[in-house]
DNA sequence: CGTTGTATGTCGCAT
DNA sequence: ATGCGACGTACAACG
């Protein structure tokens, strides 16, 4: 096999598994590297087939050499439409949950809005304290240094807008590393560990409430 | 299947490929989504076969659970050992290049060193421009807001040693993302796009030079 | 279509 | 083990 794209990379012959899927994939396989193969085209990508050589190109120019000197097994089988995977507890939920309650975050706190635009990106969730000061919050999953340094940025960028300045900086995630929180400490940046179940239990109380 | 581990994920009952190698991984399929599956398990895990139940589980408590309920084909083979992928990367011959003609960045530039050692890691390429002064440069193939913070973080050190400061700071990458560059500008540190196939060519021609 | 942020990222290397 | 940077990152959402 050999791949010439991106990078070039060259495979020597062994036993492998070859996957083509429906959507016009391919990847080869060996016995290890868990889920991930040696090699692969992503779609859109045409196949040609020619006796014992097949050439993977996609639209970039990018492409996979495969020569075939023995088959081992061959099967191909119709799995027909995937009903789709469910996930539950990505950030965006955690982040929905938090918009929707930012009192867990502090008391009296309320959301100005979702998605707060900046020129370097935008802030998670911008709320108001009791007292009527700015609030950015950054939420994370699992919150490392590189989460700590983003709301950095905006917050430094937030302050020089003097309609908005002073800006109060709170780090919400499920869990908080602890340099993250050394850090974001030592830069009056407020952590919340939040309780991703717990959250949900309110959210499902206050709509029982209506 | 379901899996309860770092997120839950619920998946319907449907004609799917799994994929159990030797390295102990276990990996189940759709026909879309390229080489990635629905869901996985990465070794070390333990698979625990009931008849028509497999639950794999790793050593942090993930936990995946799959019901068979019909298997439409099952066969197994001995791939052996992998003789090994060579990858030739982009990257560190991007660097490479930038080092032998460090003048496309800007005229009168000239390398001191390659892997510049700093406390915090090494800067990538160490230059002088034509008045004397150091530049510190940073090759990304594709830079984004994390280049720039690593770069500032070098920028910071590198300027508190009197015998190197003033210290200029340089972005050089194939691409360079909008808010990457705002970012950087905003810090006084200069963006640089560089093209690689031409960089290539300068190289070549060099060559032809000597 | 380009840009951006997230990811069960994964992977490899240094500490 | 953990932190950190690179990846052919892939991928989806959004302007």
């Amino acid at each position: 096999m050999d791949y010439i794209g991106r990078l070039t990379a060259h495979l020597p012959t062994a036993n492998r598994l070859l996957m083509v899927k429906a959507d016009g994939s391919v990847s080869i396989h060996a016995d290890d590297r868990a889920y991930k193969p040696l090699n692969w085209m992503s779609p859109p990508c045409r196949i040609e087939e020619a006796p014992g050589v097949w050439r993977v190109v996609n639209k970039a120019g990018e492409e996979l050499r495969i020569t075939l000197e023995e088959v081992l097994h061959d099967s191909s089988h119709e799995l027909g439409v995937d009903p789709g995977l469910r996930k539950d507890g990505v950030e965006a939920h955690l982040q929905e949950l938090l918009a929707a309650s930012p009192g867990v975050l502090r008391e009296g706190y309320t959301l100005v809005r979702r998605e707060f635009p900046t020129a370097i990106g935008p802030v998670d969730l911008f709320c108001r304290d009791a007292g009527g000061g700015s609030v950015a919050v950054e939420i994370k999953r699992r919150a490392g240094i590189d989460a700590v340094e983003q709301l950095t940025r905006y917050l430094e960028l937030l302050n020089r807008d003097p309609l908005l300045a002073p800006v109060a900086g709170v780090l919400a995630a499920q869990s908080i590393a602890p340099q993250a929180r050394t850090l974001a400490e030592d830069r009056d940046i407020r952590c919340v560990v939040v309780d991703y179940d717990a959250l949900r239990g309110i959210e499902r109380d206050e709509l029982t409430l209506f």
